[in-house]
DNA sequence: ATTAGGG
DNA sequence: CCCTAAT
């Protein structure tokens, strides 16, 4: 029933590489899916793209024909919708036109995502937070504007990213499949859809045919093909209804979303949509489990309201995951494969918060203590409702997290194993300890905190540990938590913890962060959490609202939704930042290395803002010349009042 | 419980 | 980040 297709993206014929797609500039990516008996494409489940996987490990420089598996069904070729424009222009057996139209619909359809995605975080983000203050909601907004490195991390995935967002064009070609019984041989769809480009050059648009109101259901094949080309600009021999109508309807919504079959066409856009078949309306509410889709919004309704709205700028690429889905949602309208695992949901949690950190929780919560500065730079300006920031943010996540990749890659998260292996050369019988701590680790799974350090305490018999040091012992025995912890997390994937993931916007939700809990013990120790930029700000802006040294107030205030950042953490960051700022100022140049070396380059602003308020501390409560690290170098910097 | 500082 | 000493 299901089998597995391989959907290349890019429309390898267009390009000037032999077949084996090794092309550098133009690399051949392509998604993985499965196609239900029904012909509706569902994302491949990890599991399956495991599988693939392995089958393609074995010659990536081939293309992916997968075959060998009764399951995979084949490669199929579709138009290019690499993510960089200069494939577009590489374009030449496609007409322009086409091209850039295809592309543009992807653009569309990913954003459309991007606001179903961005809508149901924002409900959750609501539901967590009750209290609510709109009006400081927009504080950190911006924030996401100075996160450079953010968008970087975005646009480097949007470039390296393995798998690519497959095309709406991709979608309907491989629906008619072999377990559908009537279907057209796959030959046409395939062939004459989305390849015939090249005929049609006069593809226009022509929305002036379908103004008014558009009644799929109720439309010939004959005015199907011609509603399709009024919404696409070009023809299509498809003569699969159904089909036609889902992608009309697609085209119309610039989505994935085929739920609705009657379009209001006015002044040469879609105005209003009526959804006729609310059939994914309760299955949402009932299987959505994942985090992200959290509140079950209708998608209908974001649907609208993007569309409303108008117009999208950003497309995400790496959407693809969550457009499917909807797909998913949408065509098969009943069941739903397979929920993404709870690693993968992980996974974007994480890098969800990588990237902005907390805009909308942290703004609400920083409303909570109604805690608005007036000053910063950075608040001011940010408006929650800025959608571009937020898909911005969005798209980048998913991008830098690198969604494709297989989870337990990235696992592995500092430093535990090297600790681990010197421990074991201090215990001969390390390893069955360690073992058995692992096991232990296991077994325990979620408690473990508390009893982990138990356990681990059980673990090193007298004998082990008689020889090392009391602090040794503490720390070997800190360092083999890690590890267990570790390789529990690895078998245990389903489990992950959110941790690393949330930085900001999500990070309140993660109370059970495996790394600090510690009860007594004290023994794990903390997973090492990136300082995001928006966390940086609010930290500035906590200090100069505050003072340096308040960091219990600051941490009460404006991290209060951040369990993993204590006071100490807050203290140690601003030295960090402190130190950054006084050695990246001064010298020009050396910003300038500091920042290709620096993982995170913090804005200068920032640090400038870091100093002046340092300096401010220093002149008002302290005696000049207090401070060690920075006391030679008194700056009187006129700057004030910015940020 | 918080802070400051060293590691 | 962790740890400790000093408040």
């Amino acid at each position: 029933m299901e089998t597995l297709a391989g959907v290349d993206s890019n429309e390898e014929q267009h390009f000037e590489k032999t077949s084996n797609g090794k092309t550098v500039a133009n690399p051949v990516l392509y998604q993985l899916v499965r196609v239900e008996g029904d012909g509706t494409l569902v994302p491949a489940t990890d599991d399956e793209v495991m599988e693939v996987e392995e089958l393609l490990e074995d010659d990536k420089s081939e293309l992916p024909l997968v075959t060998g598996t009764g399951q995979l069904e084949g490669c199929i070729l579709s138009n290019g919708i690499s993510s960089d424009k200069a494939n577009l222009e590489n374009l030449e057996g496609v007409s322009l036109s086409e091209a850039t139209e295809v592309d543009a619909e992807q653009l569309n359809a990913h954003l459309e995502c991007m606001g179903v995605m961005l809508q149901k975080v924002k409900q959750e983000d609501k539901i967590h937070l009750s209290t609510a203050a709109p009006a400081q909601s927009s504080d950190y907004v911006k924030v996401d504007d100075l996160c450079p490195s953010q968008n970087d991390i975005l646009l480097a995935g949007e470039e390296k990213l393995p798998i690519k967002v497959q095309s709406p064009e991709t979608i309907p070609s491989l629906l008619p499949k072999l377990g559908d019984p009537c279907v057209k041989p796959i030959v046409e769809p395939i062939i004459s859809e989305p390849l015939m480009s090249p005929t049609c050059s006069s593809s226009q648009p022509d929305f002036s045919k379908i103004k008014g109101e558009i009644c799929l259901n109720n439309l010939s094949i004959k005015e199907l093909h011609e509603t399709f080309k009024a919404t696409f600009g070009r023809e299509t021999s498809v003569k699969d209804k159904l089909w036609l109508k889902r992608r009309i309807a697609m085209g119309l919504t610039n989505s994935c979303d085929v739920s609705s079959t009657t379009f209001i066409i006015r002044d040469n856009t879609l105005v209003k949509k009526i959804i006729q078949e609310e059939t994914h309306h309760s299955m949402e509410s009932s299987d959505d489990d994942c985090p992200l889709d959290g509140e079950t919004s209708s998608i209908s309704q974001i649907g609208d309201q993007n569309i409303e709205s108008g117009k999208r700028l950003r497309t995400p690429k790496a959407e693809f995951e969550c457009k499917v889905e909807e797909l998913e949602n949408e065509q098969t309208g009943a069941k739903r494969v397979r929920k993404p695992t709870k690693r993968y949901i992980e996974e974007l949690s994480k890098a969800d918060n990588r990237e902005c950190g907390g805009r909308l929780l942290s703004s609400v919560r920083d409303a909570c203590h109604g805690q608005s500065s007036p000053r910063s730079l950075v608040k001011p300006v940010c408006n929650i409702g800025s959608h571009g920031s937020a898909l911005v943010t969005r798209q980048d996540s998913f991008g830098g997290s690198g969604v494709q990749v297989p989870y337990v890659s990235r696992m592995r998260r500092g430093r535990p194993r090297e600790n681990f292996m010197s421990l074991m050369k201090y215990h001969p019988s390390g390893m069955s300890v360690a073992a058995k701590l692992v096991k232990k680790a296991l077994g325990v799974r979620r408690q473990d905190n508390e009893s982990g350090g138990k356990v681990m305490k059980a673990g090193h018999s007298p004998t082990d540990h008689q020889q090392l040091a009391v602090t040794d012992i503490e720390k070997e025995k800190r360092n083999i938590v890690a590890y267990a912890e570790e390789q529990n997390v690895i078998a245990f994937s389903g489990e992950m913890q959110p941790e690393l993931g949330k930085l900001d916007s999500k990070e309140n939700l993660d109370t059970e962060i495996p790394g600090v809990p510690t009860a007594k013990g004290g023994i794990r120790r903390k997973h090492h959490r990136a300082w995001s930029l928006c966390e940086v700000v609010k930290l500035v802006e906590g200090v100069s609202r505050y003072g340096i040294g308040r960091w219990s107030e600051i941490k009460r205030v404006s991290f209060a939704s951040s369990p993993f950042r204590t006071s100490v953490d807050l203290k140690d960051k601003w030295r960090n930042l402190l130190r950054a700022s006084f050695a990246q100022g001064p010298p020009d140049q050396m910003a300038r290395n500091s920042r290709k070396h620096a993982a995170a380059p913090i804005p200068i602003p920032i640090l400038l803002r870091v100093r002046e308020l340092t300096e401010k501390h220093s002149q008002n409560d302290v005696i000049p010349g207090k401070f060690p690290c920075y006391s030679g170098r008194s700056v009187h910097e006129p700057r004030s009042g910015f940020l």
